[in-house]
RNA sequence: GCCGAUGUAGCUCAGUUGGCCAGAGCAGCUGAUUUGUAAUCAGCUGGUCGGGGGUUCGAAUCCCUCCAUCGGCUCCA
C-alpha cells in the first residue's frame, strides 16, 4: 500500500490514498488554498500540481512565498510571453525561455525587430492570454513526433534543442495556442499571473555562443498580485540611487573622462582619501601576516608574459605592445603583477627556512577589456589590485591558504559584507585543453583549496570550468545595488608560473625544490572593492572610512571664526573636519551636508561660542545636544574603535 | 566585440508634424539678508544641442558615420 503524506502550508500533515493530484486535495480543503498553491513538491522533487501521485511520497504544497515555486511561476510566465509574441509576431521562432533569479525572459528569433517601444503592447496582450484562463497542458512525445511537429513549424532552435535530448525524456506544455518543448514543472493556468511587467529587451548569442546567431532575449517579471509588483518597481528605483556611478559623481569620488579614454578611471581627492585609508587598513593587516610590501613597474618587456604564458593566451586581446626607439625592444603595460614578484623571488638563492615569501603590492595594471564590458568602476582598463604572491613550500600551502582566507573573511567582517558568496572554481571536467600544467599539479591545488574551504567551515559552491587558466581559484562574490554579482576577493593557487620562472629553493636535504605560488587579492581590485561598497552602503561609510567625518555649520558668518577653530581643533586630534561658512541659513547647510552623507555636523551659534561648546547633529537622526570638541573628538574616537575590531590572528607568524 | 536604446548648460530634464537669436529648476557668480537643525530673496553668467558629414531655403529635430553612455550577451589572467 503506497503511502502519500501532504505536508500544508499551515502546517497540518495528511496521508492520502495512491492516485491523487494535489491539486485535488488543495481543492478538497478550501477554494482559497487551492488558488494560493502554485506547485508540488514531490519527494523533493517539484512537479505540477495536477499530476497523480502514485508511489509513496512525500509531498509538500508550495506557494508564493517558496523560491521553487517563484520559479515555477516565472517560467509559466515567460511560455505566457511566448504565447502572446506568437500571437502577435507570427513567424516568430523561440530559442530557450527560463525563470531567472528574479524573473524570466524568452530569447526569440523574430521576423520583424522588437524594441523596447514595443513591450506595453506585448504586455497588454500577455495580461489579455493570462486572463483567458488557459491550463498547462503536458504531453509525453517521442523524439520523432517532438522533431516532426517543430521542423513542420520551422522552428530550426526547438529541432537543435530535441536533437540533444533522450527518446522517451521529452515532453511539450501547451498554454492557449502555443506548445513548447518543455521539461516544465508549470503553473495550472495562467490565472494566477495578476501583474507583469516586461522589463528590457537584449541581444543574446544562440547557446550562448559568439559565433552563432544573436538573438531578441525579452526580460520580464510577474507577480500574482498587483501590489507586488508595484513594490518590486518602486524598490528598484530605490536601488538605482544606489548606483555607484551616480554615488561616485555626486560624492566627488571618482571621474571619467573621454579625453582620457574609457574605463579609465581618475580618482578625485575624496575619493583618493577613501581609497587610501582602505589601502592603509589593508597594509596593516599583511604588516601582522609576515607579507612585504614591493613595488614594480608597470610595464614590462614582452618577453617577460611571453615566458610566463600569458602572452600567449590573452596577448592578442590585451594592449598593444609599446615599442620604444630601439629597434626590436617590446614593452607591454602590465595586465598582472606575478611576472615581476617572481623576478624579485629569483634575485637570490632561497633557502626553505627562507620559505613562505610573501611579496604584496597595491599594484596598478592595465587590461584591454571589450568596450561593451566596461561598467562604472567595476570593471575597468586600468586598475589597482591590492595583489601579493606567496611563495611556499608544499607543507605549509594548506597552512597559508588558509590564513589568507582568515584575512579575506576579516575584511569583510569588517565592512559587514555578510552577504557574500564563495565559489571553489575548477578545471572544467570534460575540455582540459585550455588549462597549462600536469594534471598532478592541479589535482594537488584543487584538494588544497578543497580541505582549506572544509577546514574554514566555509560555505562555497563548486564551479567546474571556472578555474583560470594556471590554477584553481577560491572567489568570494557580492552582489550590488541591482542584484548583479561581482567577484571581489580571490585566492588562486599556482603550480606553473613557479616551473616557467624557474623559481626554486634548497630543501633541508640540499636539493633543489619548486615553491607552489598563491596569488592573492582580498578586495580584488581598489576600484571594484569601493564601487561595491559604495553601493552596499548607500554613500554612508564606516567612519573610519568616510572622506570627511564631521562638518562645522556656523549660525551665521558671525560665528565663522569660532567654527574654524574649532576644525582646526578637530583636525588636531585626528577627526578629518571641514566647515561650512557659506552665507547660507543653517537649514540649509544641514540639508546640503545631509545629502553630502557627512556623519556629523557640528551647529555652532552664540550660545556655543560663549561656552565653548559645539551642538551635535547626526546624520540622518537629528540633534544630539551639546559638548565640547574634545568630548567629541572622544566620542568618534569610540565609534572608530568600535568599527575595526582588531583581527583574530593567533599565530602571525 | 555583438544586439538594442540613449546623448540638449556642472547636475536633472523641457523642446509639438524640421521654422523667430535653444528653455526650466538646481548648481555657479554678484548683491541684499546675518539667519538655531533638511532648500532666504533678487539679478546675472553659462550650451558649436556628443563629434564629423549629408539632405533642405532652413536641422537639436531627418539620413550616414564615428565616439561615449545605459541594459543585456560574449569575455573577465
Amino acid at each position: 500500500m503506497n503511502k502519500i503524506t501532504i505536508s500544508f502550508p499551515d502546517g497540518n500533515v495528511r496521508e492520502y490514498a495512491a492516485g491523487v493530484t494535489a491539486m485535488g486535495v488543495a481543492e478538497s480543503i478550501s477554494p482559497r488554498l487551492a488558488s494560493e498553491v502554485l506547485a508540488a513538491k514531490v519527494n523533493d522533487r517539484v512537479q505540477d500540481l495536477q499530476m497523480a501521485i502514485t508511489g509513496d511520497s512525500r509531498v509538500k504544497l508550495l506557494k508564493w512565498d517558496d523560491d521553487e515555486a517563484k520559479q515555477v511561476f516565472w517560467h509559466t510566465s515567460s511560455h505566457l510571453l511566448a504565447e502572446a509574441l506568437e500571437s502577435l509576431y507570427p513567424g516568430i521562432k523561440f530559442g530557450i525561455g527560463p525563470s531567472i533569479e528574479t524573473g524570466f525572459y524568452y530569447d526569440v528569433d523574430s521576423p520583424t525587430p522588437i524594441t523596447e517601444a514595443d513591450l506595453p503592447g506585448i504586455e497588454a496582450k500577455m495580461a489579455e492570454l493570462a486572463r483567458v484562463k488557459s491550463s498547462l497542458v503536458r504531453h509525453e512525445v517521442s523524439k520523432a513526433e517532438a522533431l516532426k511537429a517543430f521542423t513542420e513549424k520551422g522552428d530550426e532552435y526547438k529541432t537543435e534543442l530535441i536533437g540533444d535530448l533522450a527518446d522517451g525524456t521529452i515532453t511539450f506544455y501547451t498554454n492557449g495556442c502555443f506548445t513548447d518543448l518543455c521539461r516544465g514543472p508549470h503553473l495550472p493556468d495562467t490565472s494566477h499571473i495578476k501583474a507583469l511587467k516586461l522589463t528590457s529587451v537584449a541581444g543574446a548569442y544562440w547557446r550562448g555562443d559568439e559565433k552563432r546567431k544573436m538573438l531578441t532575449r525579452i526580460y520580464g517579471v510577474s507577480f500574482p498580485k498587483k501590489s507586488m509588483l508595484d513594490e518590486y518597481l518602486a524598490m528598484m528605483e530605490e536601488a538605482k540611487k544606489r548606483d555607484h556611478r551616480k554615488l561616485g559623481r555626486e560624492l566627488e569620488l571618482f571621474a571619467f573622462s573621454q579625453r582620457v579614454g574609457q574605463g579609465l578611471p581618475m580618482w578625485l581627492p575624496k575619493g583618493a582619501a577613501l581609497r587610501n585609508r582602505l589601502e592603509n587598513f589593508l597594509r596593516e593587516i599583511q604588516k601582522q601576516y609576515g607579507y612585504e610590501q614591493v613595488i614594480t613597474p608597470h610595464i614590462g618587456l614582452k618577453e617577460l608574459w611571453v615566458t610566463s604564458g600569458h602572452y600567449a593566451k590573452y596577448g592578442k586581446d590585451s594592449f598593444q605592445p609599446i615599442s620604444t626607439p630601439q629597434e626590436g625592444e617590446e614593452f607591454l603595460l602590465k595586465p598582472m603583477n606575478c611576472p615581476h614578484h617572481c623576478e624579485i623571488y629569483r634575485l637570490k638563492p632561497r633557502s626553505y627556512k627562507d620559505l613562505p615569501v610573501r611579496f604584496a603590492e597595491f599594484g596598478q595594471v592595465y587590461r584591454y577589456e571589450q568596450s561593451g564590458e566596461l561598467h562604472g568602476l567595476t570593471r575597468v582598463r586600468g586598475f589597482t589590485q591590492d595583489d601579493a604572491h606567496l611563495f611556499v613550500r608544499p607543507d605549509q600551502l594548506l597552512d597559508e591558504f588558509e590564513k589568507v582566507i582568515d584575512i579575506v573573511l576579516y575584511i569583510f567582517k569588517t565592512l559587514k559584507f555578510d552577504n557574500f558568496t564563495a565559489q571553489i572554481s575548477l578545471r572544467d571536467q570534460v575540455n582540459r585543453e585550455k588549462y597549462i600544467g600536469s594534471d598532478e599539479n592541479w589535482e594537488k591545488a584543487e584538494n588544497a583549496i578543497v580541505t582549506a574551504v572544509k577546514n574554514k567551515g566555509l560555505q562555497a559552491t563548486v564551479e567546474y570550468g571556472e578555474a583560470a587558466f594556471y590554477g584553481p581559484k577560491l572567489d568570494f562574490m557580492v552582489k550590488d545595488a541591482i542584484g548583479r554579482k561581482w567577484q571581489l576577493g580571490t585566492i588562486q593557487v599556482d603550480y606553473n608560473l613557479p616551473e616557467r620562472f624557474d623559481l626554486t629553493y634548497t630543501g633541508a636535504d640540499d636539493k633543489p625544490h619548486r615553491p607552489i605560488m598563491i596569488h592573492r587579492a582580498p578586495f580584488g581590485s581598489m576600484e571594484r572593492f569601493v564601487a561595491v561598497l559604495l553601493e552596499h552602503t548607500a554613500g554612508k561609510f564606516p567612519l573610519w572610512l568616510t572622506p570627511d567625518q564631521a562638518v562645522v555649520l556656523p549660525i551665521s558668518e558671525k560665528f565663522n571664526d569660532y567654527a574654524e577653530s574649532v576644525s582646526k581643533l578637530l583636525n588636531n586630534s585626528d577627526i578629518r573636519t571641514i566647515t561650512d561658512t557659506r552665507n547660507e541659513k543653517i537649514g540649509r547647510k544641514i540639508r546640503d551636508n545631509e545629502l553630502k552623507r557627512i556623519p556629523f555636523m557640528l551647529v555652532v551659534g552664540e550660545k556655543e561660542e560663549a561656552e565653548s561648546v559645539i551642538s551635535l547633529r547626526i546624520q540622518g537622526e537629528g540633534d544630539q545636544g551639546q559638548m565640547t570638541p574634545a568630548e567629541f573628538a572622544k566620542f568618534v574616537a569610540d565609534r572608530v574603535a568600535k568599527e575595526i575590531e582588531p583581527i583574530n590572528n593567533q599565530t602571525p607568524s
